[in-house]
RNA sequence: UGGCCGAUGGUGUAAGGGUAGCACAGGGGUCUUUGAAGCCCCUAGUCAUGGUUCGAAUCCAUGUCGGCCAGCCA
């Protein structure tokens, strides 16, 4: 199946970014490009995070280069065990078949190392690949706490940072505005020597969170808010998931991040436009530290945006907490999770990500683009088979109750390696509620009174009897079967408009389908900064209780198929030997939908 | 009213002085034992105004519009 995948030369991918590693590489200004996927363990990966991980790892894979997985964990607050966990799984997840080679890790429990360079003593963090065959864990920041607090120390030392004493809201009002200059900490005088006592004494935990902050002494007037003596190290006394007690003073983002892209030798770090202001910040660390080894450079892009979706952390931990969701998984959301259960798979999100570019545009992206690379992807990869979602039940007249007759059907007409199966044709059959109108426009091709219709894979049928109950409701239909139409049969040419679906009513299985629909009732749900509580999709999900082919039975987790002229569909995590539960990824296009409602 | 970044069909994205191309969406047709897929065709664009140039989407200037930045978040 994946030969299918490959056998399509996938064009590589040009944007600007990849312009910049090109002429670096032609330049051989690097050994070996070196990028890095750098989350903070504060919530799942989402979309957004998809289209970063697939710049990162697109770019090492195209220049045999390196991607380190690297845990951005600089704020024990907010970071959690569990979010490190999810957050390995849905990368892997993501790169698998594609950038697993590429994939930079580190050796269980290890750090950064000291090397002396000119008489210097520094420090590097070396990766470990899957091929050398050690157990590995990803890169974590908190691994470099130590080294960083080293680096400090030198800044300290070198007169270019300081022990600020004052409050947050001072420091917030002495920071002036965009368009008014800062001020002068009090304490941006301190000497060398009682910089290095107090911050010694704030790493021994002698002060309380908040008394104290280390900060760079750079320009409180400099139009960059970023460089008006920015906070690089503050107090905390929290346990970190990581690093457990060991610490009571954390580095800031900005401190941090430039320090960890150096030690780990990052040739190119990419990061979204709002960073953009900090790049100045992020060169100033690097180069007043005067470093030994070369020194990473910082690239921007913009993040993703979709409609109809929310694409933040914060947002979406909002719906699951408040239980607007049934978690990070829910297949309504955007999450790796959210969307792997929901049967998406990752060569669909690769090719979305290909498909959308990447640019300093900041751009609202049709959610019609990831719709079409899902459908692209499933109807080339999906096993085809038949579901009726919402029954409505088919007699045939002229086939005895315990007869069946067998017929063939394709798994998959993109991929005929897939060959085929037997199901069986029933007196008595489901078929879908739409593909009936007792009163039916012009252009309806499905079955109607005295119409005929052809059953997938079987023959043609014509409609001879609508029978109803009491109030007039539709119970059954029963119909002729023309069995010469079948496959082979004399007749088989034989040509009628329409083709539906079917499932046996004494073979099939009763299963629970779950239909999903957009969350938002709006393509931009915070537009105008409304709230977007009040555009969430009453609709986004429903479920039905319909019939399954027998052999869908036999399905597994992570399967996709395609029930015919539905959509594709997968097996729920929360399907179990008794309870089949299906998801709906995503509907076939729907061109009737469309004639439909027109008059 | 500070700084930084951006602007190409409806939506995205190419072209980096030399014919504005591609994808999605939309429309039409064809095919069809999936009203799917495939195939064919169509619609539609360089933010504005100046300037440089034989020639500007591209370079320059000004303006307009949009985004980001005032966490001891990342």
């Amino acid at each position: 199946m994946s030969e299918i995948a490959s056998s399509n030369p996938v064009p590589v991918p040009a944007d600007f970014i990849r312009d910049i590693v090109t002429t670096h590489v032609a330049e051989k200004r690097y050994p070996q490009i070196i990028t890095r996927f750098p989350p903070e363990p504060n919530g799942y990966l989402h979309i957004g995070h998809a289209k970063s991980i697939c710049l990162n790892f697109g770019i090492a894979r195209e220049y045999q280069g390196r991607c380190n997985l690297r845990m951005d964990d600089t704020n024990p607050a907010k970071e959690d065990l569990e979010y490190v966990e999810s957050i390995q799984e849905d990368v892997r997840w993501l790169i698998r078949g594609w950038a697993d080679h590429c994939l930079g890790l580190k050796a269980q429990g290890t750090g950064p190392i000291d090397e002396v360079i000119g008489g210097r003593t520094d420090y590097r963090m070396e990766a470990v690949m899957a091929a050398d065959g050690v157990e590995r864990e990803p890169f974590f920041a908190s691994d470099y706490f130590e080294q960083i607090h080293r680096y400090a120390v030198q800044l300290i030392r070198l007169g270019k940072a300081y022990i600020c004493d004052l409050s947050p809201a001072d420091t917030e009002h002495y920071r002036g505005s965009p368009d008014r200059p800062g001020t002068d900490s009090p304490f941006r005088t301190r000497s060398v020597e009682e910089n290095l006592a107090l911050f010694a004494r704030m790493t021994a935990g002698e002060f309380p969170d908040g008394a104290r902050t280390l900060r760079a002494k750079i320009d409180m007037s400099s139009p960059n808010i970023w460089l008006r003596d920015p906070v690089l190290y503050r107090i905390r006394h929290v346990e970190h998931h990581h690093t457990g007690a060991r610490w009571c003073v954390y580095p800031l983002y900005d401190f941090a991040h430039c320090l960890s892209d150096y030690l780990e030798g990052i040739t190119h770090s990419i990061c979204t436009l709002e960073f953009e202001v900090h790049r100045p910040l992020y060169d100033w660390i690097l180069q007043a530290l005067t470093l030994p080894r070369p020194l990473p450079h910082q690239y921007e892009f913009a993040r993703l945006n979709l409609g109809y979706t929310l694409i933040s952390k914060r947002k979406l931990m909002a719906l699951v907490k408040e239980g607007l969701v049934s978690g990070w998984d829910d297949p309504r959301l955007p999450t790796l999770s959210g969307m792997r259960r929901r049967g998406v798979r990752p060569e669909a999100l690769r090719e979305f990500a290909r498909s959308i570019g990447v640019t300093k545009y900041n751009a609202l992206t049709d959610v019609a683009v990831l719709e079409k690379a899902i459908r692209d992807d499933l109807n080339r990869y999906a096993t085809r088979r038949l579901a009726v979602l919402r029954p409505i039940k088919v007699v045939l007249t002229n086939l005895g109750e315990t007869e069946t007759v067998e017929l063939t059907a394709v798994n998959n007409p993109e991929d005929p390696a897939s060959g085929t199966r037997t199901i069986q044709l029933t007196r008595e059959v489901w078929i879908e509620q739409d593909d009936f109108m007792e009163v039916a426009p012009p252009k309806y091709f499905r079955l109607r009174p005295g119409g005929e219709v052809r059953l997938k894979y079987a023959c043609i049928i014509r409609c001879d009897d609508v029978v109803k109950d009491a109030a007039g409701r539709i119970t059954e239909l029963h119909c002729t079967a023309q069995f010469d139409t079948r496959t082979g049969g004399t007749n088989a040419a034989k040509k009628v408009k329409g083709t539906i679906h079917w499932v046996s009513a004494s073979l099939g299985i009763p299963a629970e389908v779950r239909l999903y629909d957009r969350l938002f009732t709006e393509e931009e749900p915070e537009k105008d900064g409304r709230d977007f509580k009040s555009v969430l999709n009453p609709g986004s999900l429903s479920v039905v209780f319909g019939f399954i082919e027998p052999s869908l039975s036999g399905a597994n987790l992570g399967e996709n198929f395609q029930f015919e002229r539905l959509g594709y569909f997968c097996l729920d995590s929360d399907n179990s030997a008794t309870k089949r539960v299906f998801n709906r990824t995503i509907t076939l296009k729907d061109a009737w939908a469309k004639e439909s409602v027109k008059v």
